[in-house]
DNA sequence: CAAGTATATGAAAACGTTTGCGTAAATTTA
DNA sequence: TAAATTTACGCAAACGTTTTCATATACTTG
């Protein structure tokens, strides 16, 4: 069970161990023959470089931080395999924390990473508010936010323009013949809830139509608040002929509550959400939605985060991606003349 | 950004690095002055302890390496939370690797993790031949196996009673009065499939009612191949009053086959499946399962694995939890007399 | 109060690498 | 062929901790 280390295959080859990390780094600085013979004997004795006294010296672990706020949700557990990939092809390891949605969790878990010497931090912070409670933190550590969109702050983030992916839902809506929208989910404390309704407020108003909101009053949204909502809301006569929900996993929620009331989608009603989550492709669910693009949100992060690894006195950098329409089976056109 | 280690804070402290190190572990080996002056000291530099350079003289990383074949599938991502959140509590962080089902990555990520000299890895195999191609690598390092049935091989791993929880299943589905039932997505390479074909002929033998089985020959069970296969079954015309799936996946599969065929769940056909996937319980889909309980895996693994890591020389344990039946709305009675 | 014991602290080794510097041998140049 | 240059390698420091051992001081005890 003893591992072998540099000196064992040093003395073995009877060189001195500045020749075996040599040979194994790839460095000019030796003789060809040399290289060879100690690369065999590191084989035969089955050496592994010792990843942590590596990182002693060159005061780099090559492990990137990545905090959530719950792996368990389709949008991030998707967003870490992307990660994670990647990250592994440029030479770095995921060392992953769950935020839990608690700020003082996520400030925490911060820290811990900090004390691992981690190369950098990427994170979907809690909300907006991370900013402040980690102003302090994320100047330890090169940090890249992804998802919330933090406006004019000065940090690194890659985001989603919520508000074009809205406005377009909407437009798209009205495009099949829809006057009567109902944009439900709208949250106080979130940015980029603030930004997708304001896609929402813009394109009524472009298009001359009465926006129409009922809000959330919780602070997530869940397929549980989505059903709530709904399922008060369907208690009295209404007459949209549309519902457009802030985030994928309330339309969820609408589903069951329509369900319920014997309303079918998209014949009496026709829905959307914003997100496109994994189970919105689900055939029973069929959710016409806004894609987020997550593949090129990890992709910018990463990108974002290695150069800031490199150039750490770089400016701070906002990448905004383009949502796009996701066109499934959940809305319909309705004559409209 | 200078970091300030411990030396720095000796040098204001006036006292050697020693005295430092001690009054932060808490040994009792220091005067309760000198330990309050220095704790003080260290709050106002703001000083970090260096996990790596810890890490190099405790010969321990307080890492666990976490491998599963896909992040971005829900059974995974569920128990990775698991594992995360319990590990933080025991003072363990997750690194975490894609093996994306192929088992040469799964080899090279395990062997990546042990040169980082994480304490140990949890890891859910690309399948039971992952035991051989790693029987090597999981002799340097405490690992233990989730989910897979190792049978009697000496390594270390919790699953579930796969036997039992589908045998239950059927004789569910036998109590609603069914007794033409089609075991559908049954793979060849996979000893949990295997173990669970088994429940489902166990059970026909006791209740004397006829096997039925229709096969899987891919490598994965997945939404895709469940919808293949029941769409060439729902072809001809079946007697089948019940279906009974391999897995959550290819039940959702086979709603969205039947969808397009008129046919209703569970109107016209009972429909069950096996793991309690998230998606199962959304309304649409509602799916009745039979339930992993993700977080016993997760904490028994953990704990397996914390046993291990204490005391390498224990012999290999295995662990095997029972499965739960967990109703919904895609089975109903039908007359049987 | 002397001798012994307990207590608080410092010095230094160790963990396994990488790398700057020095130098002997090998090669080139004049 | 002597001098200059290049090449190949060894030595040892450094990274930031923990911990063993030694020791000086303070406290106990008869």
């Amino acid at each position: 069970m003893a591992v072998v280390t540099l000196k064992d295959v040093a003395k073995v080859a009877g060189v001195s161990y500045a020749t075996v990390s040599r040979a194994l780094s790839g460095s000019p600085e030796i003789g060809e023959s040399t290289r060879k013979r100690v690369i065999k004997i590191c084989e035969e004795m089955g050496y592994t470089p010792n990843a942590v006294a590596r990182s002693m010296v060159m005061k780099r672990t090559n492990i990137i931080g990545l905090i959530v706020t719950s792996i368990d949700n389709p949008f991030m557990s998707e967003m870490t395999a992307h990660l994670e990939i990647y990250a592994r092809q440029c030479g770095y390891n995921l060392m992953v924390c769950n935020s839990s949605y608690d700020p003082a969790l996520e400030k925490e878990v911060f820290s811990l990473l900090v004390g691992r010497k981690v190369d950098g931090i990427i994170m979907i912070p809690v909300g907006s508010q991370s900013y402040d409670a980690l102003k302090t933190q994320t100047a330890q550590v090169p940090t890249v936010f992804i998802g919330e969109n933090m406006m004019d702050l000065p940090e690194n983030y890659v985001s989603v323009d919520n508000t074009a992916g809205m406005q377009q839902a909407t437009e798209y809506l009205y495009s099949l013949g829809h006057r009567n929208i109902l944009y439900l989910g709208a949250r106080d404390n979130s940015m980029t809830h603030k930004l997708r309704a304001d896609g929402y407020y813009n394109a009524c108003k472009k298009l001359r139509i009465e926006p129409n909101v009922l809000r959330n009053s919780s602070a997530r949204s869940s397929v549980q608040v989505g059903y709530e909502l709904a399922k008060a809301h369907f208690e009295q006569p209404f007459s949209e002929t549309a519902i457009l929900c802030a985030a994928d996993t309330l339309a969820i929620g609408v589903i069951q509550a329509a369900y319920e009331k014997g309303i079918r989608i998209p014949e009496d009603l026709s829905l959307m959400g914003f997100d496109n989550i994994t189970f919105s492709a689900l055939p029973p669910i069929s959710l016409t939605t806004v894609n987020q693009p997550k593949l090129e949100l990890a992709v910018s992060a990463l990108d974002m985060l290695l150069n800031r690894i490199k150039r750490p006195e770089t400016p701070h950098t906002k990448t905004i991606l383009s949502p796009s329409l996701v066109i499934r089976n959940s809305c319909r056109a309705i004559g409209n003349n």
